[in-house]
DNA sequence: ATGTGC
């Protein structure tokens, strides 16, 4: 991106500057010159388009870690008033309804795993169904799984997966009120009745950290994590389900805009008024997602405890939170000193609440929300903090991972997945996958510098670093 | 992201 056409505003946020003749909202994009530089274009052509989306409350915004996606960036943050015709888009969810990670933390040291790596990584790689269009062990019918979309990590507690605990340090406990079963399609619940229970694909994993470094005690005790412990990110979504959702509903909802009269810049942009009939059966179905995905962590995160069951015996495995990325919420923000009711587009972005919130578990509620910076394979992860200058930044939003830098396609041209693996495996990670392709998409260096993402997203006033976590082993999909 | 796809 050439950062000449931006205004900046300080070291860590940028605007882009109005044509004379331009209708659209302010356009904010956080990131260090160097992170902007290497930016594709796209992400400005889209934020921009976003910014002329009708009821933006605030400037249409991207984090540090954005990236060119379908619709909105990835990376995109939008707030809408659905009493001032704000929209929907399911081009601003994405079609990976959900997708997060669920961090756990351990009991465990790190010497107490070191000469049990390969033992884990093949137990967990047995254990964790991975890969595209992967079953687990579950075979729901319809009325099951429309229980799974009402109740979210609640069902999946119900069936002996996980532990009460569990429920308080996921967003919205667990269950996403508000889900419509009946708005989601036959076709997409039909893909997901093996799929509850599984990693999926691309850039989904799971992976045990050590933590390499702290860098906020205060926040770190709250979390419950020291220097040397083990922990486990679970990174995964709502699986053909969600993806399902997407795609039926962005032709539902460009079919009905078109109906409507809305005019958007872009196509795949296509949303419908929030109050709108097709604007409340999105939500409806939206929800459904985000309690399907939410159950899949859960279970997911059973079976991560069995391992380490078997594995380590003793061994205590806690949530220590569950994010998610892909979500659109409604959520009460301060505008201009006034309370208001806004629903919030976060793409490939995490939720950020800042300290004192009332959302957030009392365990928290003084340093604020976990916010997991997900790395690619070998380059580690960061867990930052919601701040308090969060809110009036970005709507309490935050980066959510490294972000990629180059196309799979550009990837798997560069490097071989043998030569991915075999690098890392020198450098003390062990990868298990099926896809060799996949691996060579989801190489470290494809992904943009997770320390540079963390760093700026603690400058800019987003989040605040607490640890930084060093990859151990890495099941992919 | 995804029973990878105009």
């Amino acid at each position: 991106m050439n950062i000449q056409q931006l205004e900046q505003i300080n070291a860590y946020s940028w605007r882009l500057p109005r044509l004379f003749d331009e209708k659209r909202s302010e356009v904010l994009l956080y990131g260090s010159e160097v992170l902007l530089e290497t930016m594709d274009d796209k992400v400005l052509e889209q934020i921009r388009n976003v910014a002329m989306l009708p009821g933006l409350v605030g400037p249409a915004m991207t984090m540090p870690d954005a990236h060119w996606g379908y619709g909105f960036p990835i990376g995109g943050v939008a707030a809408f008033d659905a009493e001032q015709g704000g929209i929907i888009s399911a081009g601003g969810v994405g079609f990976d309804i959900s997708c997060g990670i669920r961090c756990l933390r351990t009991n465990l040291r790190v010497h107490e795993i070191e000469d049990d790596l390969e033992n884990l990584a093949d137990l967990l790689y047995a254990r964790i169904p991975a890969g595209l269009g992967t079953t687990g062990d579950l075979r729901l019918t319809v009325p099951e799984l429309d229980e799974v979309l009402r109740k979210g990590a609640k069902w999946a507690l119900k069936q002996g997966y996980g532990l009460p605990e569990d429920l308080a340090f996921i967003e919205e406990g667990g269950c996403m009120e508000n889900a419509e079963p009946d708005f989601v399609s036959d076709l997409a619940k039909k893909r997901q009745l093996g799929e509850m229970g599984t990693l999926g694909s691309g850039n989904h994993y799971l992976e045990v950290q050590v933590v390499e470094k702290i860098y906020d005690e205060e926040a770190a005790r709250a979390f419950g994590i020291s220097e040397g412990q083990i922990l486990i990110s679970i990174h995964c979504g709502s699986r053909g389900l969600g993806h399902q959702i997407g795609s039926d509903y962005m032709v539902i909802l460009a079919k009905e805009a078109r109906r409507l009269g809305i005019t958007i810049p872009d196509r795949e942009l296509a949303c419908v008024p929030i109050l709108s009939d097709a604007g409340q059966r999105y939500i409806g179905a939206m929800n459904a997602g985000i309690n399907c995905a939410l159950a899949n962590r859960q279970i997911l995160t059973h079976l991560t405890r069995e391992v380490f069951g078997i594995l380590f015996t003793g061994s205590s495995v806690d949530t220590l939170y569950d994010v998610s990325h892909n979500t659109c919420k409604k959520e009460r923000h301060i505008v201009d000193g006034k309370a208001r009711d806004l629903w919030v587009h976060r793409k490939g972005a995490t939720r950020a609440f800042g300290p004192g919130h009332r959302q957030l578990p009392p365990e928290y509620r003084s340093v604020g929300q976990p916010v997991i910076i997900g790395g690619s394979m070998g380059t580690g992860s960061y867990i930052l903090a919601g701040s308090d200058t969060s809110e009036a930044r970005s709507f309490a939003s935050a980066s959510h991972g490294a972000g990629r830098a180059m196309s799979r396609h550009q990837a798997k041209k560069r490097w071989s997945g043998r030569e991915v693996l075999d690098r890392l495996k020198g450098e003390g990670i062990l990868i298990r996958s099926d896809s060799m392709r996949g691996i060579s998409e989801e190489a470290p260096e494809a992904y943009k510098d997770v320390d540079e993402v963390a760093k700026v997203t603690e400058e800019a006033g987003l989040a605040r670093r607490v640890a930084f976590l060093s990859p151990k082993v890495c099941i992919k999909g």
